[in-house]
DNA sequence: ATATAAGAGGACATAAATATCTGAAATATG
DNA sequence: CATATTTCAGATATTTATGTCCTCTTATAT
């Protein structure tokens, strides 16, 4: 895999909450049942994605979390950024050699590049909405076994 | 980083046991001190990759390993098979998710796939030879801080 | 005011990758 | 044969990612 899970259930959980974006707070308990993921786990994630001003989040009964701006303002490589540093947006070198650059290339380097540029931009290109559009469409929730359409309402 | 450590270093080894194709055995020791990796580890490593028949090795004094076959006939998929296992070498969803297929693909699915296409064929079609050979045009020896000419001796 | 429900935070536990240590087995040399 | 050298093998330690648990703080309903 060439994410963390951590980073994995943090896009789940902002894929689910674009979904549910009208529908005011979501408690995170609802969003750790829904993927079958503790909630203490997923607490820690989205702790981190309010530090990196990704969500808004409020306490106390009928409190929550939800987006802190339009999904359509959401990068991916945002959601990267924040769980899995800055590291996992721009992949170096593929064997993780320090010095690789166009100067001192590592062997695969230049086979290597064009790989690397095209999965960047693809992470600063595409957006929340386009994903969860993908999920409208498609009807399906990866993550969730059986998709219930009322997630959508 | 895409691959683990123990891949790097694996890939590093070949290189350099490619380089030295024409010196008979190569001394584990020689090669962890060369690109300053602990000897034990290495040794670990290398003797996996003797498992997969990518290395042969002698014990005892004047031992060391060697390439097992040709360096034009050493695929980077084999190495990375062997050390970091079959998944490695032919990355299925980009955030883990084990239905993620081309009847339910996950939201990434299609915009990943031509990557992980290119990725695939990379590794596949790319040999030993052909990395080493980029090492010695560029004379060059990536994990080598001052790059010594009398290892292509 | 008080009870309750929710996220925040930190301590602790487990798993996997990475790394080190110690001894055994094999081989060349004197 | 004895010794030095080198890989093999497994036990142990460290680090990082993952996961759990308990308590604290905050907001709201009653």
């Amino acid at each position: 895999m060439f994410y963390t899970k951590s980073a994995k259930y943090a896009i789940q959980t902002m894929i689910y909450l674009a979904i549910k974006e009208n529908q005011g707070l979501v408690m995170v308990s609802e969003i750790a049942n829904a993927y079958h993921i503790s909630q203490s786990f997923l607490s820690k994630i989205t702790r981190t994605l309010r530090k990196y001003n990704l969500i808004k989040s409020t306490r106390g009964r009928n409190g929550g979390i939800k987006l802190a701006k339009s999904k359509d303002l959401i990068f991916i490589s945002d959601i990267l950024l924040a769980i899995d540093g800055p590291e996992s947006i721009e992949p170096k070198c593929i064997f993780g050699y320090e010095s690789c650059s166009e100067m001192q290339p590592c062997p695969f380097h230049h086979r290597w590049e064009d790989v690397i540029v095209q999965i960047h931009d693809l992470m600063e290109t595409e957006t929340l909405g386009s994903l969860t559009a993908d999920v409208m469409e498609r009807n399906y929730l990866p993550g969730i076994k059986e998709f219930s359409p009322d997630l959508l309402n």
